[in-house]
This record gives structure tokens, sequence and C-alpha cells, in this order.
DNA sequence: CTACTTGCAAAACTTTTGCGGCAGT
DNA sequence: ACTGCCGCAAAAGTTTTGCAAGTAG
């Protein structure tokens, strides 16, 4: 039922489906970063999606790709990010919530949920008269020596810079 | 024994203080933007600072301003921080960890400490094979309409944007 | 056909930097 | 004195935008 998350070779593409579903013109550039946003794992910044897109079909200019991903941003469709560096990086804003631990050696980042993160932060944001909209977290932290290698910590989506 | 935070009218101001035991000179400038700093309980950005910098003397560029805050931030006198709209912000970086809920509808600013996230995060990242070296964290939040006022919601530093 | 999109280049913004002169220690 | 700092203005880096031409619906 749920597309396998590699499946989109060649049909419509996830990001593309939602970008029809709000009514978006769809033109070549928009179904190009369309596919390689869906395709990407990482959190790609602007210029690095630019490149990849280039790398596909060189008919599309960083004009565009600016362009593009705020329109996306403004539907819901992505959500911008800032690690530090800055850069803007984008991100698919329907993949669940989840928050960023970053490994400050090598910049690789490793997503990850906590639903007692999820309750504390509620909590916190009610003791202090407000309703949680959204929240930001992101981690920075260093490997512990002796583990022996992380690769994908739990099953959770990972990725790299 | 602590200086009651608003007693630095005339004296050397706090931030000077940390500046001399690090052995930067202390210009006319450097003097002016670590009283300006040391006065606002806010997270100012660099055109802000230099704003309030300039209305006490104009005989500073807003370079200086810039060079000085990176210096201050390189010697853990400050923190950069980033709530969005493309200007860095800074904070004293000795004030204690703590954490920032960023009202939405005003953009207003509240600082919260919270030992139980401390805790948490460490574990996560523990649990991920990493220790943890610094976090971010920024909750998004709109007032309970019928909360009467928050004004300062507990005795904990608060701020406007 | 009409309204929205694109590419290009220029502009807008924030932040950094080279350099000659000035100032703290 | 010596070293580092300042102001100015130019440069750098990222993101936005005006305009004329092109295209999706």
């Amino acid at each position: 039922m749920h597309t396998p998350a590699t499946a989109e070779h060649e049909g419509i593409s996830r990001i593309e489906r939602l970008c029809i579903e709000r009514g978006l013109k769809m033109t070549g550039q928009r179904r190009l970063i369309a596919r390689v946003l869906s395709e990407s794992a990482d959190h790609p910044d602007v210029e690095e999606l630019y490149r990849r897109a280039v790398a596909r079909d060189d008919r599309i200019s960083i004009a565009t790709v600016y362009r593009t991903v705020r329109l996306l941003e403004e539907k819901g469709i992505l959500e911008r990010r800032d690690f530090g560096g800055g850069r803007a990086r984008y991100d698919q804003a329907d993949r669940g919530h989840h928050y960023h631990l970053i490994d400050v050696d090598t910049g690789r980042v490793i997503e990850f949920a906590d639903p007692r993160l999820d309750t504390l932060v509620r909590e916190i944001a009610a003791g202090l008269g407000f309703t949680l909209e959204d929240n930001r977290i992101e981690l920075f932290g260093r490997r512990v020596a002796d583990t022996p290698d992380p690769a994908v910590p739990r099953g959770k989506p990972r990725d790299a810079e």
C-alpha cells in the first residue's frame, strides 16, 4: 500500500502528487525538483538540490530551485531547517515529527523520533501557558569511542550530510 | 554577592569583566558593546546592538559590532542563536543552560530551564551511541486563551523580541 | 487564451575582510 | 613601541526579484 520509498523510479513521485493535490502547475522543472527531493534521504541545501537537478537536466536555473523550495515550504510540503553553516536545508514535511542528532566530528545528521520527548515538550509548553505548535530540537554529540558502529542506529531513517 | 543584574549603571559591566579576564584589549567600542549587552535582557541581533550602541556614542561602526560579537562568541562569552528571520541573535553564554519558547503570535521569546529535558536528551544521545556536546531546543507555541496573563511565567528571565 | 513560470542578471541582505591610520597595554 | 583594533568601503555569500519570453491548464 505504501510506496516502498524507493518505488518512484519513473512514476509520479510522492512530492509531485502532493503538488498536484495542492493545485500547483507541474512544469518540467517542478517535476524534476519533486523527484530529486523524493529520492533524497538527506537534508540537501538549495545548492545541492540544484546540483542534483542539473545533473539530470540542465534546463533549470538556481533561481527556480529557490522559488520552488520556498513555494513547497509555503504549501507545507517541505520544512526549512538550519543546522548551521549559513544555508537553509530542506526536509520533507510529512515524514512524521522527528528530531536531529548531528555528529559534531563528521557533520552527519541522524534522525530520530522519541515519544517521551514529544510528551515532555508538550507538557513544558503547557506549564508555561502555551499550546505547542511546533518545535525544533537538535542535539550535537560525539560518537562514544567504544561503540561498534552506528550505521543505522535503530531502524530509524538515517542519513549523511 | 551577585550583582543584582541591573547594578551596572556605571561600574564595570559583567561582560567587560569577562573580556578582561580573557585578556582582551578594552577599547571604548568594546566597553560600549559590553555594556549594551550586559543591560540587554533580550536576544538582540547585530543591527539592534549597533542601534543601541550608536544611540550612546556614534563613534562605532557596524563592522566593529560584527567583529566584536564574533570575538565574544569565540571566547565563550556569547552564544549565537538563530530563531529564524535570517539574522543571528546573541545570548550571554553563562546564564546557565536554558531553552527557548517562542510565541508564534507575538514573536516574544521566553527562556526556561528544565532538568527533565536536560536528562532526557542526554539519555537519548547515549542511546544512539553519542555523548551530548550541546543542544538547541526551541518550542513554538501559542498562548492558551483562558490563561490570565503570562507576564513572567515563573520567575524565569523573560524577554521580548 | 490567460495566468502562472522560468532564466537571466541585477538587487537586496547579512556578514566578512583588506587596508591605512589609531589606540591600548 | 608593538600589537592589535577601528572605520571605511569593497567583497563575499546567500536569497530574492524585475522583466521579457515561454508554457501549463
